[in-house]
RNA sequence: GCCGGGGUAGCUCAAUGGCAGAGCAACUGUUUUGUAAACAGUAGGUUGGGGGUUCAAGUCCUCUCCUCGGCUCCA
C-alpha cells in the first residue's frame, strides 16, 4: 500500500472488488447495497435463485486477490439521473436505489467504475487496487438478508467479510474471535452446568440448574436490597390474566403477533378433553408484560399528588411468541423474568425520577463490572414524519423528548439518537451490552408512556383539586435476568467474583480418614454464609484439584491431617498454582469481607 | 418466519456407500492418595425423527425436528 486511507474506505472498496468478482463469476448477478461494517463489509447480491456454499467464498475471494493483483483503478463520476438509469438498466435494484435518490430531489448520483465494472455509490474508494490490502480480508459467511430491510421484500445472498489493513491485523481479529468463542454463554452454561435449554420442555424456556439458579438467586437478592434502599415498593403479579385486560391496553392488537394464544377458562383440561362445553367462556393470557398489572393495582385507589411519586417494582416473569429463528441461548428466550418496575409521577417530578434511574442503572453496572462507557446508550425519538403513528399529544412529547436528552447530557452518557426508534406508546433511553460476538443486546431501558394512562384513565388529584394525568415511565435495569446473567457470564469468562460464584469454597479430602472432618468443615462454612461443597470422591487429590479448576471455584481446600490437627488451612485461589496458608477464622473473615464488598 | 451451515454414546470428537469407534464422564473392583488426569473391568447407540434409492446408508435423495451464523423482530 503506498497510500494511508481510512480504514472504512478500505472496506468499502473491497465490497466494490467483491462485487466485481461475484459479476464475473455470476454475470447476471443483481447488486444490491455493500456497505463497510464494524471489522469488515458486506455485500447482497441476488443470485437468481442460485445459492452460494462456504467452497464459493473461496472462489470469490481467489477472483478478488486477481483483481487488486491487476491494480484496478476506483474512477468517480458525476452523472445525472436519467444517464445513471441506462448504466444501471439490467440492475432493478440499483434503479430503485436511484428513483428512491430523484425522490429525494437529487438529480445526479456519483458512481464509481473500476475496468468494465460499474457501481452507483456515495464513495469513498482508493484510488487504486494497489492501495488495498491483498491478504488483510477473508470472506466469513454467507447469509440471507431482506432487500431494504423489508420481511416481505426478497431475501438476497449477503456475503461478509472481514477487512483490516494489513494481514496482521485479521490474524489477531479472527484469534481473538475464536477465543471471545470459548466466553460464550451457552457454552459455558453447559460447562458449568448452570442451565439448559430442553427440547421436550420447550422451546425458549430455561430450565437453571443448582449453580445457574444460585447465581440468579445472589443477583436478585442483591437487587432486591438495592430497589428497598432506593425507594421502591414491591408489588406482584400473576401469570395469567383475562383477555379484558389486554383488550383495555391494547396488547391484544398490536401486540397478538408476540402473544401466547389465548386459553379458554370456565372448565378444567379434563372436561375439555371429553368434548364438554364450558359453563361460561372467558379466555385468559399469559403476560407479555407486568405493566397491565401494576396500572390496575394504581386504579384500585384515588391517588393524591401528595402520594407521588410512585416506584413500583416486580421481577415479572413474561412469555413472549418469539419466532424460532430468533431464539437464542439466554439472550434471546421465550419466557424471561423482567426486573421491572413502573414510576408514576407528577411533571415536575419527572426530571429528578430520570436522574435516579439513570444513576441506579451506572450503581447496577458497576456493581457488576461493566463499565458504563463500554454499554452504548440509544435516545429513541418519535418519527416527525409519521406522528399519527404514535400516542399521546404533541407537547407530551416535545417535553419527555427534551428532558431524557437532557438528563442523558447532564448524565455525560454517551449516546446516539435515533430517529422514528422511539415506541408508538412514547420515547426512550436505551442501554446496549456487547456478547463475546459482538452482537448489541438491550439491557436496560427508560421509556416514557402515554398509552396506558390514557386507555386506564389514570389520574391523580393535584392540588387544585382537579383530576390530573400523572406521567408514566417503565424502567428496567437487568432487562431481564436471562439475557443479563447470560451477558454476565460472558463478561467473567464464568469466572464469577467470589460474592457471585454459585460456589465459593470447595474442600478436597486427601484421604478416606479425612471425608468426615471435611463435611464437619464445610458445615462451618455453610453457616458462617460461604456457599461450600465437598469432594471426597476416592480419586487422586491432583484429579480432584484438576476438576475445581474447570469448575471455575473462588477458593479451593485441600484437607488432610494437616488441616485436622491444626487450625491452619490450605488455600489455593482461583487461578493460583499453588496454594497459601491461612488460620481457618482469617479465611472466613476474608471471604466473608469479599461478599459484604461484592468482591 | 426467511437465507445458509450443522446434528454420531451424558460430553468432546472419529468412521472411501461395506462389521458404528476413541477419550472423558458413569458403574464395579483394586488403590487411600498432600496441590492440574491412579489401575483394571463393565455398561452405554434404532447415527435427531419419518420416507426413499441401493445387494448394502452415519455417509446419497426427500420431508421434518432441533441447533449455529445472518436477516426481520426484540428485554
Amino acid at each position: 500500500m503506498n497510500k494511508r486511507y481510512d480504514i472504512e474506505v478500505i472496506r468499502h472498496s473491497l465490497a466494490h472488488i467483491m462485487a466485481a468478482a461475484v459479476k464475473s463469476i455470476y454475470p447476471a448477478a443483481k447488486f444490491g447495497m455493500g456497505p463497510a461494517i464494524e471489522n469488515g463489509f458486506y455485500y447482497d447480491f441476488d443470485l437468481g435463485g442460485q445459492t452460494l456454499a462456504p467452497d464459493n467464498l473461496k472462489e470469490i475471494e481467489i477472483k478478488m486477490k486477481k483483481i487488486i493483483g491487476g491494480g484496478v483503478t476506483f474512477e468517480r463520476k458525476e452523472i445525472g439521473v436519467d444517464e445513471a438509469k441506462k448504466i444501471f438498466a439490467d440492475q432493478p435494484y440499483k434503479l430503485e436505489i436511484i428513483s428512491d435518490l430523484e425522490n429525494k430531489g437529487e438529480q445526479k448520483v456519483s458512481v464509481y467504475q473500476s475496468g468494465d465494472f460499474y457501481d452507483l455509490c456515495r464513495g469513498l474508494h482508493v484510488e487504486s487496487a494497489k492501495d488495498l490490502p491483498i491478504d488483510g480480508f477473508k470472506l466469513t459467511k454467507i447469509a440471507g438478508a431482506y432487500w431494504k430491510g423489508g420481511e416481505k421484500n426478497k431475501m438476497l445472498t449477503r456475503v461478509y467479510g472481514a477487512a483490516f489493513a494489513s494481514k496482521k491485523e485479521l490474524d489477531d481479529y479472527l484469534i481473538n474471535l475464536e477465543e471471545a468463542e470459548k466466553r460464550d454463554h451457552r457454552k459455558l452454561g453447559k460447562e458449568l452446568d448452570l442451565f439448559h435449554i430442553d427440547e421436550d420442555a420447550g422451546l425458549g424456556l430455561v430450565l437453571w440448574h443448582p449453580k445457574g439458579a444460585m447465581l440468579w438467586r445472589v443477583i436478585e437478592d442483591f437487587w432486591y436490597d438495592a430497589h428497598l434502599k432506593g425507594g421502591y415498593d414491591l408489588v406482584r403479579s400473576p401469570h395469567i390474566g383475562n383477555r379484558r385486560l389486554w383488550e383495555k391496553s391494547g396488547h391484544w392488537g398490536f401486540f397478538s403477533g408476540s402473544m401466547y394464544p389465548a386459553m379458554e377458562v370456565g372448565q378444567s383440561l379434563e372436561d375439555l378433553q371429553a368434548g364438554k362445553k364450558p359453563d361460561e367462556s372467558e379466555q385468559y393470557l399469559l403476560k407479555p408484560m407486568n405493566c397491565p398489572f401494576h396500572v390496575r393495582i394504581y386504579k384500585n385507589n384515588l391517588h393524591s399528588y401528595r402520594e407521588l411519586p410512585m416506584r413500583w417494582a416486580e421481577c415479572g416473569t413474561v412469555y413472549r411468541y418469539e419466532k424460532k429463528g430468533e431464539l437464542s441461548g439466554l439472550t434471546r428466550v421465550r419466557g424471561f423474568t423482567q426486573d421491572d418496575a413502573h414510576i408514576i409521577c407528577r411533571k415536575d417530578q419527572v426530571r429528578d425520577e430520570l436522574k435516579k434511574v439513570i444513576d441506579f442503572i451506572a450503581f447496577m453496572y458497576k456493581s457488576f463490572g461493566f463499565e458504563m462507557d463500554k454499554v452504548n446508550v440509544y435516545l429513541s425519538l418519535r418519527d416527525p414524519i409519521n406522528k399519527e403513528h404514535y400516542a399521546g399529544d404533541d407537547e407530551g412529547w416535545e417535553f419527555t423528548e427534551n428532558i431524557l436528552r437532557e438528563v442523558a447530557v447532564e448524565k455525560k452518557l454517551n449516546f446516539k439518537e435515533e430517529l422514528g426508534e422511539a415506541a408508538f406508546y412514547g420515547p426512550k433511553l436505551d442501554f446496549k451490552i456487547k456478547d463475546v460476538l459482538g452482537r448489541e443486546w438491550q439491557c436496560s431501558t427508560l421509556q416514557f408512556d402515554f398509552n396506558l394512562p390514557e386507555r386506564f384513565d389514570m389520574s391523580f388529584v393535584n392540588q387544585k383539586g382537579e383530576q390530573e394525568k400523572p406521567y408514566m415511565l417503565h424502567r428496567a435495569l437487568f432487562g431481564s435476568f436471562e439475557r443479563f446473567i447470560g451477558l454476565l457470564i460472558e463478561h467473567y469468562a464464568g469466572a464469577f467474583p467470589v460474592w457471585l460464584s454459585p460456589v465459593q469454597a470447595k474442600i478436597l479430602s486427601v484421604g478416606e480418614a479425612h471425608v468426615d472432618f471435611c463435611q464437619n468443615l464445610a458445615d462451618e462454612f455453610r453457616q458462617a454464609g460461604i456457599r461450600t461443597e465437598v469432594d471426597f470422591a476416592d480419586e487422586t487429590l491432583g484429579n480432584k484439584i484438576r476438576k475445581a479448576a474447570g469448575e471455575k471455584i473462588s477458593y479451593v481446600l485441600v484437607v488432610g491431617d494437616k488441616e485436622a490437627q491444626s487450625d491452619m488451612l490450605a488455600v489455593r485461589d482461583r487461578g493460583s498454582k499453588s496454594a497459601r496458608q491461612i488460620s481457618k477464622a482469617d479465611f472466613i473473615a476474608e471471604v466473608l469481607a469479599k461478599i459484604k464488598n461484592r468482591d
